[in-house]
DNA sequence: TAGAATTAATAGTAATACTATCATATTTGC
DNA sequence: GCAAATATGATAGTATTACTATTAATTCTA
């Protein structure tokens, strides 16, 4: 993984930024350091200005990499996700049997992110604690609509799509393939997020939200 | 229903006002005014300037009231989930079997509200509206842990014990209560999103939450 | 090595999120 | 019915945010 990923380049909605971060030295510190700026006070207080003075540079230039703060979070979060869809597309590619293909799609999407791949500027662990918080925020605005038109959202709906299609796979006749799909893929956000602030609400302390996914799925699709 | 609640009062954790909106005719115009402003501009351009021009009041009564606007979407959440859970209580009171109960609770909280009571200063189906478009934010900050022992999330939390506990008490062998649980409420505000705003990425917008959840609940903590 | 492109520095604006103070109503307790 | 307490309104002020515009300094490239 680590190898492959170091030469596959993470394809987020070009609309989305004014000039493309990985074009550069500085966009890349913009990204790097922005993740770990977001993770650190929250997305609520991050400023472009802020950010310029933690990488040492001007607000001024960041303004020409992202033309607002919450540009720069449907970049992280399209990048986000592309990168999962690589992964879920990577490890089910070769799995002939359908069950074993959707669970493995359902690990990929609800699993802890543990391990940096340490090689790009992005850190993958320090970016998942970031979409379990502020992923929510991308979308709940009341530019939402004109957002989707313009495809900021692509590359989530179609992750979405792809485990919706492996459900149908298994059972065409089970009427919520895609509800349950964004299901899955928000509520293993929330399970995670209540694990860490209100463990009280969730069994996720002990199991595992992939786990409880799984069977959950499994369930619900079975043909009676 | 309308009788009922006219007469009883849904309360909210005192720390989160400082004075008691429903103590004067100044208090409950925030309320009522405050919901249909956020409904119109969204959250996140709501400001108390805003609604102060709009109730041609002072913005710095207001903030007697509230602490700031923050404070008054967690007033706003709270007393949301407050409505709800009376309704869940009430109307899962008499219900003798143990699963049309849960389906009911689940129905209670999945379904789309439709009518305003129109007695009290509250509109219901505006503040729904704002509940699936904000709720996250209320929880999803940096001063989320802190705000929880503050108790703020008191009602949510119960909210979800009350369902969990309608489970286990049809399977108490089932692993996941807790989590079937928080993912229903949460997952069924996602749901009413994506109808409105991602259709492709759900079936909600043919068959309802409240369907797909029942089955998806009583597929799960089905005994096998 | 000139010219283009990128980045940095500075300044400025309107709005936000408050706090503080003082004035004016309104309520209530005696 | 009046004084005291309480509620609300009006005004002003501050630091920060979220930008835009302009100009200067670097760096890169033909």
């Amino acid at each position: 993984m680590k190898n492959l990923l170091s030469s596959i380049k993470i394809s987020v909605p070009e609309k989305i930024f004014l000039k493309d971060p990985e074009s550069s030295d500085l966009g890349k510190r913009i990204i790097g350091n922005g993740i770990s700026l977001i993770a650190e006070i929250g997305f609520d207080s991050f400023t472009f200005k802020k950010l310029g003075t933690k990488i040492g540079s001007n607000e001024s230039s960041i303004y020409r990499y992202f033309e607002n703060k919450h540009k720069f979070l449907l970049y992280l979060t399209s990048w986000y996700w592309a990168w999962i869809e690589y992964q879920l597309v990577f490890s089910t590619s070769n799995v002939s049997d359908k069950t074993e293909r959707l669970l493995k799609a359902i690990e990929v999407v609800t699993r802890t992110i543990k391990e940096d791949n340490n090689f790009t500027h992005v850190n993958e662990v320090t970016l998942n604690q970031i979409i379990i918080n502020e992923n929510s925020k991308s979308f709940l605005t009341k530019e939402v609509d004109s957002e989707n038109k313009e495809g900021y959202f692509v590359v989530y709906k179609r992750l979405v799509s792809r485990i919706k299609e492996m459900i149908l796979d298994i059972n065409p006749d089970y009427k919520y393939a895609s509800s349950i799909s964004s299901t899955i893929i928000e509520g293993a956000l929330h399970q995670h997020f209540l694990k860490d602030h209100f463990s009280s609400i969730t069994d996720c302390d002990t199991v595992t939200p992939t786990k409880f996914f799984q069977e959950l799925t499994i369930n619900a699709i079975k043909p009676n």
